[in-house]
DNA sequence: CGCACATGAGACATGAATGTCTCATTGAAT
DNA sequence: ATTCAATGAGACATTCATGTCTCATGTGCG
């Protein structure tokens, strides 16, 4: 039965060639679909076997970060704890899929239209929800609100992502960085 | 004379081409050159003589983005007062550059190849060079470096402008939000 | 060994964006 | 009114990424 070990295979392949492109895209996110192919090690042809078309690859990619980020939420356990060390930790999940996340923050044209992925959403609505969390448990400032919460959470995350990617922040603080700001932010401040 | 008009009116023009390529490639940044035309209200043909191209065009947007952000520096008046109320005054001078800002933050086909404008490096050291003025001060918080935090600027103008532009939040909240959240990380807090 | 199938290489057509060109029109200055 | 320059409209060729195709190769399996 090689029918069972062709699926494997596609689904191990399928997932690799996501990865390279990711990183690729990050980097570069004109890269063409020759240029897609080279960076994950296979032919173009075998490329546009496994996705239809150049939207199709940005749109499984695009699936790939919303599973990657709701994974990210359900293990950092947004609900335990105080809501400040529930954002520390979902900070943490996230950082692998950083680089994926920055590629798909600027790609603007997925949300316009109606089609646009109801996954961003939900994610927007769990990270909320925390960040609403805090604000009525009294740990985060009332002055920001939780949608400018969130978006500021992608932004740094994208940011972070970059500079680490150029070289002009360390790898090894990105969770400190990130956390920290953002926290520092949010956190409602001891008077004095 | 109509010379010396020609070339007042070319400037003006060119001004005005600027400002709205600025504000379509911010929504979009893949517009296509005649998009950008119709945008400015001229044919394509125009906006051909006035820019060679779409790379000088983008070029050309750069350095609008780096004189503007060098003439906010200048306005924020960064070496006046307290470093905290330089960051409050900066992020209230760059905003009217937010969304060039940030469609130029993505073009990181920008930042490729020997040729990069040196205009970035000016920028980001007189702003590495606020943030480390208000370490020595003892205003902000040492955990966090100068370059970290000049990214972290960067990257939420860019979030805010998007935010904002979508409809995410409220435009007029642009400068309390940035300045708030970027200050409540970067400020050391008081002891309780 | 022979079969099946995924792959790589490459040719080919298509479409889109770009860059260049010409020409008629407008508009302002003289 | 005449002249000059800029503009708009459009035709045109070119480039490039894309998408589809065929064919040869290799590799695993029966």
């Amino acid at each position: 039965m090689s029918h069972v070990r062709y699926l494997c295979l596609m689904a191990v392949d399928r997932e690799h060639v996501l990865r390279s492109a990711a990183a690729l895209l990050t980097r570069k996110s004109t890269a063409t679909m020759d240029e897609v192919a080279k960076a994950a090690g296979i032919s173009r042809a075998t490329l546009h076997r496994q996705f239809a078309g150049r939207d199709a690859l940005v749109r499984a990619l695009e699936s790939l970060g919303i599973a990657e980020c709701e994974a990210a939420l359900d293990a950092a356990r947004l609900d335990e704890g105080t809501a400040q060390e529930a954002v520390s930790r979902l900070v943490k999940e996230l950082e692998t899929a950083a680089g994926l996340l920055a590629f798909l923050y600027t790609e603007n044209q997925l949300f316009e239209g109606d089609g646009q992925n109801e996954g961003w959403a939900r994610l927007d609505a769990r990270i909320a929800a925390l960040f609403r969390r805090g604000q009525d448990s009294g740990e985060f400032r009332i002055d920001l609100t939780p949608a400018w919460l969130t978006e500021a959470l992608y932004g740094l995350m994208a940011s972070a992502a970059w500079a680490v990617a150029e070289g002009r922040v360390a790898a090894k603080d990105f969770h400190h960085m990130i956390a920290e700001l953002l926290l520092g932010g949010a956190l409602r401040r001891e008077e004095p």
